[in-house]
DNA sequence: ATGTCC
């Protein structure tokens, strides 16, 4: 099983099997260091799935997942191709939020102890459920609606809409393929930020990397913005596990080399029902985020008072980045109409490619660092369609899983080490601490460079933390 | 990631 890796150009090199091929972005050692991981096996798997058009793309925070590795994205054929929920992942609309807050640094550090414990409190965090929960009949409609079910009750502006993924509302997602199992985790869970990698963080403007486009996206030297990472809860993972479910004994399935691969055929009507569920749990994702946004806003009111301008409370904006969705995109010489799965990756469109608000400029790609490190605003570059599906990365990427990162690695010590760096932090459990720390990351600068250097997106600006919340 | 196992 001798694996073959050869350099296609600067921060490019194609894997092979004898068997099956995939490209991997990333400097040398980012390849190294994923080279002989199951990440890369899993990549090499997706390569052997019927309907696949082009190439499996691994991006440079690739680690491994369930089935398809995250940081991972593959194409299939719109019409003959195939739709698995394992290349979208548990987290359906796992995504990340940037607003500003209108507040420059130093006001931020005066208040950021009162600032962290407001939106704790208004924010449910970890296991926390929803303060006030929706009943079946709205989490129905979010599912439906997406943001706009917000904007019709103020706690989203026709701005958020602009500065949304999809505008914040996919259409086609039909109630009935949502179980009322996922519904009902739903209810439980709207507006609640969850755990794991999941976070709330107040950052500064540390260095403007394109000062033309950083002010398109209203992000300036030393102003505060807040970065959500959060998805669609218990009811795109009960999706996600439904649709699993149902397909794992299906013929083609069972001959699957990794059974964490299953997928429906596009013509089938269980591939129908869903995309369609996908779309409604990435409704409900967008509107969780939203919701936060809208607490978030009344947190800072309350603790700012009159400093705080609600107008200067705008979105950069919320992007997915575990999704699937039929676009047309350049491969083999043509272009292609076909329906991408990105799994812990996010959508990069060019300048050209990019509609709405951001058309001509080319919408916002939010990377966020580990735990007190840095994170990245960057924008799409023209050609990268045929590089990767108009794909950037979507974070730093685990070196360490959750178990080892605890074995090896000291709460105290991380906690530390986050103090020297000035860095607030509200914790709803002490795991967060070793899991998420920087060391079970991969170093956020070499991830940059790579998707720099891999012509997939140019940088705006990067941002470093002043204070965080994790569940 | 996940009412951190139906």
């Amino acid at each position: 099983m001798g694996l073959k890796v050869s350099r296609e150009k600067d921060f490019s090199y194609l894997i092979e099997d004898g068997h099956s091929i995939a490209r991997v972005i990333g400097t040398e050692n980012i390849i190294n260091q994923a080279m002989g991981t199951e990440a890369i096996t899993q990549l090499l798997n997706m390569a052997e799935l019927p309907g696949k058009i082009g190439i499996p793309i691994g991006l440079p925070d690739i680690h491994q997942g369930y089935g398809f590795p995250i940081g991972s994205v593959i194409a299939f054929d719109s019409d003959n191709g195939i739709v698995s929920p394992g290349g979208v992942g548990y987290d359906i609309n796992c995504g990340v939020a940037l607003m500003n807050t209108g507040m420059d640094k130093k006001t931020c550090r005066l208040h950021i102890k009162d600032i962290l414990k407001e939106i704790f409190n208004q924010v449910p965090v970890g296991m926390a459920r929803s303060r006030n929960k929706l009943s079946r009949r709205d989490i129905e409609a979010i599912t439906s609606e997406g943001i706009q079910w917000l904007y019709f009750r103020d706690m989203a502006t026709e701005d958020d809409i602009n500065k949304t993924d999809y505008n914040g509302s996919i259409f086609g997602a039909e109630p009935a393929n949502i179980s009322e199992k996922a519904y009902s985790r739903g209810m439980n869970f709207f507006g609640t930020l969850g755990s794991g990698n999941h976070f709330i963080e107040l950052q500064f403007a540390d260095q403007i990397i394109n000062s033309e486009i950083s002010e398109e996206f209203g992000i300036h030297k030393d102003m505060v913005y807040v970065m959500i990472h959060t998805g669609s809860r218990g009811l795109g993972h009960q999706v996600a596990t439904d649709y699993i479910q149902k397909i794992r004994d299906l013929d083609h399935n069972k001959r699957l080399k990794d059974a964490q691969l299953s997928y429906m055929e596009l013509s089938s009507r269980d591939a129908e029902r869903y995309i369609s569920a996908m779309n409604g749990a990435a409704n409900y994702g967008f509107a969780n985020r939203q919701m936060i946004i809208s607490l978030i806003r009344n947190a800072l009111k309350k603790v700012m008072g009159n400093e705080f301008v609600e107008d200067e409370s705008e979105l950069v904006y919320n992007i997915s980045h575990n999704i699937a969705a039929f676009e047309e995109n350049d491969i083999e010489g043509r272009r292609q109409k076909v329906l991408v799965h990105r799994k812990g990756a996010t959508r990069a469109l060019p300048p050209e490619s990019t509609s709405g608000y951001y058309a001509g400029i080319g919408h916002p790609v939010i990377v966020p660092g580990s735990m007190g490190t840095a994170s990245y605003v960057l924008r799409g570059v023209g050609g990268n369609s045929k590089i990767s599906f108009s794909t950037s990365c979507h974070g730093a990427g685990r070196v360490l899983g959750r178990k080892m990162a605890k074995e090896k690695l000291s709460p105290e010590l991380i906690e530390k080490e986050l103090e020297a760096l000035k860095i607030e932090m509200k914790f709803a459990s002490t795991s967060a601490l070793t899991e998420e720390a920087p060391e079970s990351y991969k170093n956020i600068d070499e991830i940059y460079n790579s998707i720099v250097g891999g012509k997939i997106a140019e940088g705006i600006a990067r941002l470093k933390p002043i204070g965080v919340i994790k569940g």
